[in-house]
DNA sequence: TCTGGGGTCCTAGGACCC
DNA sequence: TCTGGGGTCCTAGGACCC
């Protein structure tokens, strides 16, 4: 029997907001940017809340419902840094963590009992260190179960503990909406609905065989999260066990649609230098590449590239995702760009096609340019047509001697 | 309501191989 | 000439999460 606990930040990125500005403690506040651009709430506080605004809402949608709301952009490097503050106390309570997003970790302390003492009083213990060490207020659900214990701290908050005994987790859950289920959403919810299960006691009132007729694999897994178990999946896998990314992406939404490939190319180019720039700093190739594409009426492709030899390298990544845009792109207003690596290796340093002496140098320039775009911002430094028009005043800002693999890098 | 950006996982079909 | 049954890799799309 495991005893789980899920730590579960309270209203993050607005909590993280209010240290820095204390002005904002009570009131209404919604992290994601200004009211009138394209873009969605990340975060709003509980008072905002009141009004009906949701994360993931639209900021204009957001702005009607409570026009004096105070709308700020967010600092996503204050809240990756609060994240780290919030690792290292958990790290020091267990050695068995994991961070589940920017703000919420499971920990498994099964066997703690003599070091922290009996579940209750251990997740009060945490509470606190975290509390006195951040100034942060968070929740924690305590389960024998990840998945329990997740939902557990969902209806802990703000601010709270709870604790589901072991045996009771099946009562527990029983009057809740089936979209409490983690991995239920939208679609999942109204496919049940019109099965008439409501709540997670229907669900668990269900045979296996009826769900695995109707839902297939995902209907197996739903009769065992029904009565608790981490039935299926990712909430399976022990915790510690997260075995790094599995994909590096960027992409960029434009304030307004546009159908001038210039720009289209100088974005492309751009993320695919941030990706490029992402895969060396965490030591990884890839082998597949994929481009995103989002036309004004939301309609999105993506189209993706197997190479043969992974690679980390700009103007591979730029090569390829201009490729795809180019044999893809209908010529109709875009709305979006993105550009993913996936099918990571961790390969130590070669790069293919190159000679040992050409890698020795294209890894040192590469680098330059990696510490140049850290000390400067990423847009001090650009390998190719990623500046909108205006690259070739900028190319000899690159590193000196970049070894060219044709006559199209360098300058 | 006019819909970000960063991810994960799953499905399904086709290519290809034995 | 009317055709099996794996297994694996690749691609595209979609649901979902924070």
């Amino acid at each position: 029997m495991k005893t789980i606990f899920h730590v579960d930040m309270d209203a993050f990125f607005v909590s993280v907001e209010e240290l820095f500005d204390p002005s904002l403690k009570g009131k209404p506040v919604v992290v994601g940017g200004r009211p009138d651009q394209r873009g969605v709430v990340s975060a709003a506080s509980y008072a905002a809340r009141k009004f009906g605004i949701h994360s993931a809402m639209p900021l204009r949608t957001a702005y009607k419902l409570c026009p004096h709301a105070i709308f700020v952009e967010g600092r996503r490097e204050r809240y990756i840094e609060y994240s780290h503050k919030v690792f290292d106390i958990l790290n020091s309570f267990s050695p068995l963590v994991e961070m589940a997003s920017i703000d919420e970790a499971y920990l498994d302390v099964t066997g703690a009992e003599r070091l922290h003492g009996p579940p209750m009083q251990a997740a009060h213990k945490l509470h606190e260190m975290i509390r006195g060490a951040t100034k942060l207020n968070c929740s924690i659900g305590v389960a024998t179960s990840r998945l329990v214990a997740k939902i557990c701290s969902d209806q802990a908050k703000p601010n709270g503990v709870l604790w589901i005994l072991p045996s009771m987790e099946a009562r527990f859950l029983a009057p809740l909406d089936v979209r409490k289920i983690p991995g239920v959403g939208k679609v999942t919810e109204q496919a049940l609905h019109a099965c008439g299960i409501h709540k997670i006691g229907d669900l668990a009132a269900l045979d296996e065989p009826f769900l695995e007729s109707r839902f297939g694999k995902w209907g197996l897994a739903l009769a065992g999260k029904a009565q608790g178990l981490d039935a299926g999946g990712w909430f399976d896998a022990e915790i510690g066990a997260g075995d790094g990314a599995k994909s590096i992406s960027h992409e960029h939404t434009y304030l307004e649609d546009t159908a001038e490939p210039a720009t289209l190319e100088a974005t492309l180019a751009k993320l695919s230098e941030m990706v490029a720039s992402r895969l060396r700093e965490s030591g990884f190739h890839a082998r597949t590449l994929q481009l995103k594409l989002r036309y004004k009426d939301f309609s999105t492709i993506t189209r993706a590239h197997t190479l043969d030899h992974a690679t980390q390298i700009d103007i591979d990544l730029i090569e390829h995702t201009r490729k795809l845009f180019h044999t893809n792109w209908n010529g109709k207003p875009v709305r979006l760009l993105g550009v993913n690596a996936s099918n990571l290796e961790r390969a130590e340093g070669q790069l293919p096609l190159l000679d040992g002496d050409r890698q020795e140098r294209w890894k040192k320039a590469l680098s330059a340019v990696d510490r140049m775009r850290d000390r400067f911002g990423s847009g001090s430094v650009s390998l190719a047509s990623a500046m909108d028009g205006g690259f070739r005043e900028r190319v000899h800002e690159s590193p000196a001697n970049l070894p060219g693999r044709n006559s199209k890098s360098g300058s």
